[in-house]
Parts: C-alpha cells; structure tokens; sequence
DNA sequence: CACTTACGTAAGTAAGTGCTAACAATACGG
DNA sequence: CCGTATTGTTAGCACTTACTTACGTAAGTG
C-alpha cells in the first residue's frame, strides 16, 4: 500500500497505468507512446509490479502488462480511513472538553 | 493535487498530518513527539503547506498547524475519477504526449 | 537594552530516483 | 544452431530529497 503511493506520486507512471488501465499493452507499445526510452519504462513497469499496480503476463518474446483496479481501491480505503480518523478524533476532543467543563 | 500526493508519499508527513488533524499544533510541540531534528520538521511542514495540506497560524513567536481535510478530499476525489477514466483513455494519452512535447 | 523563546533558513551530506547507453536473457523462425 | 525480435538488467550520471548543524529572525520578557 505505502508503495502503491509512492509509485502514483510520479506523473509518469500514473501515465504509464492510464495507458493499461482498459486493456493489455506489450512494453514495447507503452514505451513507443512516451519520449523517454524503453528501459525507462522497463523499470516503471517493475516499480508499478511491486507496488501491485499492474500484472504481467508473458506471450512469447513479448511481456504484456495490465492494471490492478484492486490496489488503487485499497489506496482509496486508505486515504478514506484517514479521514474518519480525524472525525473519530474530533469526536474524542469534543467529549475531553466537555469532561473540562464538568471537572475544574 | 499533484503536490498533495507527492507529499503524503512520505511516511513521516503522514504521521505529522495525522498529529494536526484533529487539533493545533505548534511547530515545536509537533517536532517533539518525533526522533528528528526541528529543521527537519519544519522543512516537511513547509512541503505540507506548499501543497495545502495544512495551513500555518501565527501567535506571538509560534506557529500553529492544522490539517486542512478538504485536499485529503480531492485526493480521493482523484482517485476515484482515476477509476472511472478507463473510458476516457483516448484523451489522457493525447495529453502525455502533449507532456512529453514541452518537457525539453 | 539584552536575553530568551520559538521558529525558519542556509549549507552541506548521504541516500534515493529517473534517466541513458550498453549489455544480457529469452523465445521463436529458418 | 544462428539470427532476429522483444524485453529486462547494469553502470553511471544528473538531479532530488530527507536529514543535520549552524545561523538568522521576529516576538515576548527582564
């Protein structure tokens, strides 16, 4: 999950993970979209697989990439979970002030 | 947004964002709770600002921080629209390469 | 005024990152 | 087996980043 983040915070792979989001593309078909060189997105592609982000499959000589809807759901679970934290903990120093209140 | 994501990439902003979601804080009282110098602190409540995560109050020689929920809610927002977007795949792909042009 | 408090800022450093160029691995067809 | 196609991997470079130490600054206090 944390590196699910860290892989989203670069442009160019969420990019990259627009490109595969609705169907399988090969490497070579990624890095042809892109001006940066196919190694480049050789190692995005590794660092969007570690981070669960997309699949790989392999079709021949060719490697076949495909986005992982499921991980993005879990970053979405997690960045909500932080917001009912806060509201959990408002809740929490509301009910502390009024203890102050009762008890001088 | 972009800012935002890159910001709540890094562990350590987390946990200080999580320190001032629910209640001010000074500067001082946030670098205390952590094993890292003040600077340090600073510096990642400088990169919380710039990316409207938090915002900053002045009283007397301090400097009170609160979290500001409402990015948190783009972010997620963000995400969601990343979900939906499969369908607008063409367009994203015209705007990477638009990207790519201006990047020198 | 000097002194303290509570900060930010500057400079420097070690580690990480995105990139390119060159090389290596793997699968297939002749 | 040889050559081609497709891709991953490595080494090195420029740049960024999270950190520390040292210094600067603005507001309160004696």
């Amino acid at each position: 999950m944390d590196a699910a983040l860290k892989a989203l915070a670069e442009p160019r792979r969420r990019d990259i993970l627009r490109l595969v989001w609705s169907q399988e593309l090969a490497a070579g078909e990624i890095a042809a979209r892109f001006d940066v060189t196919r190694p480049a997105i050789s190692q995005h592609l590794r660092v969007l697989s570690e981070a669960d982000l997309v699949t790989e499959r392999r079709d021949g000589t060719r490697r076949l990439y495909r986005a992982r809807p499921d991980t993005v759901e879990e970053l979405q679970a997690f960045l909500a979970r932080f917001w009912d934290e806060r509201l959990d903990r408002l809740r929490d120093v509301a009910e502390a002030a009024e203890r102050d209140k009762e008890r001088p």
